[in-house]
DNA sequence: GGAGATGTTTCAAG
DNA sequence: GCTTGAAACATCTC
């Protein structure tokens, strides 16, 4: 499921565990989940710390731990979180548990496609591979300059791809990505290398509007966009474009990959 | 039973 | 070295 508004909402999930001490820790060593790092090193560098504080940056999800501690969490396409009553014993797909004491905290994620990692660093800086993430839609550093250089070093992918490719729209995913070429009227499948500058500016100031948008509805409680987005007819067989004056039929179809929904008329 | 699901990585080819 | 495109990953639901 998470995209950037979704992981901000997950992220959220544990925050009445800030300040608790880990008393102890669950996990499915066999999961794929564990194919980074094992079970057991998750469970020994957690053990006896104090969960101090939690960040998200798109998709990815950083929690800090004191004696410096840091886990990071991708959710993938079914992870979620939690919390539970203290001393929660894990179900079939809750691979990793945080027992506080008087809450836990549940990573879930049938799928496996999530992953997690933990660092353990000296000073109290987190690492290097978060600070090195790319800057996200409403981060000031996300300039028109920086969509348009990184669009157009991919000449021959179609649009929506690109929106995907979490190098350039952190935090971007599938539901957004149509999103954003709905409200813009541009063929999902538009290569690149067709789109010029002030097209490109307008792809720059819609992914900060969806982006925008989705954190404030989604991020916070996880409310229900504006029926007069695309987001809640794309699913549905027979969905029809919500667009006043339009009423097309939408159409879903594979995108490299990826399940797309577009109006054939607005987006013609 | 088959297809498809809001994601990333990997590998091979151009 | 770069870009491009498809397959693999695991499990549940329709």
């Amino acid at each position: 499921m998470p995209e950037l508004a979704e992981v901000e909402y997950y992220r959220k999930q544990w925050e009445p565990g800030v300040g608790g001490e880990v008393v102890r820790v669950l996990t499915h060593p066999a999961a794929r989940i564990y194919r980074d790092i094992p079970a057991a090193a998750v469970e020994s560098g957690l053990a006896g710390r104090t969960f101090l504080a939690s960040h998200a940056h798109g998709k990815q999800m950083l929690f800090s731990f004191s004696g410096g501690a840091w886990l990071g969490l991708h959710l993938g396409m079914s992870g979620e979180l939690r919390t539970a009553p203290g001393g929660h014993a894990p179900a079939k797909h809750e691979h990793l548990v945080l027992d506080l004491g008087d809450q836990s905290l549940v990573f879930s994620d049938y799928r496996m496609f999530g992953c997690l990692g933990l660092d353990l660093v000296d000073d109290n800086e987190p690492p290097a591979w978060w600070r090195e993430l790319p800057p996200q839609p409403l981060d000031p550093r996300f300039t028109k300059k920086r969509v348009k250089e990184f669009v157009w070093r991919f000449p021959r992918t179609p649009l929506k791809t690109l929106l995907l490719d979490q190098r350039g729209f952190p935090g971007i995913g599938n539901w957004m990505a149509d999103e954003i070429c709905w409200q813009l009227r541009i063929p999902p499948q538009t290569l690149s290398g067709s789109l010029d500058e002030a097209r490109l500016d307008d792809v720059w100031k819609e992914t900060r509007r969806v982006s925008r948008e989705a954190m404030r509805v989604i991020g916070t409680d996880w409310g229900d966009l504006a029926d007069a987005w695309l987001m809640n007819h794309r699913w549905r067989d027979g969905g029809i474009c919500p667009r006043r004056g339009c009423r097309t039929g939408l159409v879903r179809e594979d995108l490299r990959g990826r399940t797309t929904c577009w109006c054939p008329k607005c987006q013609g």
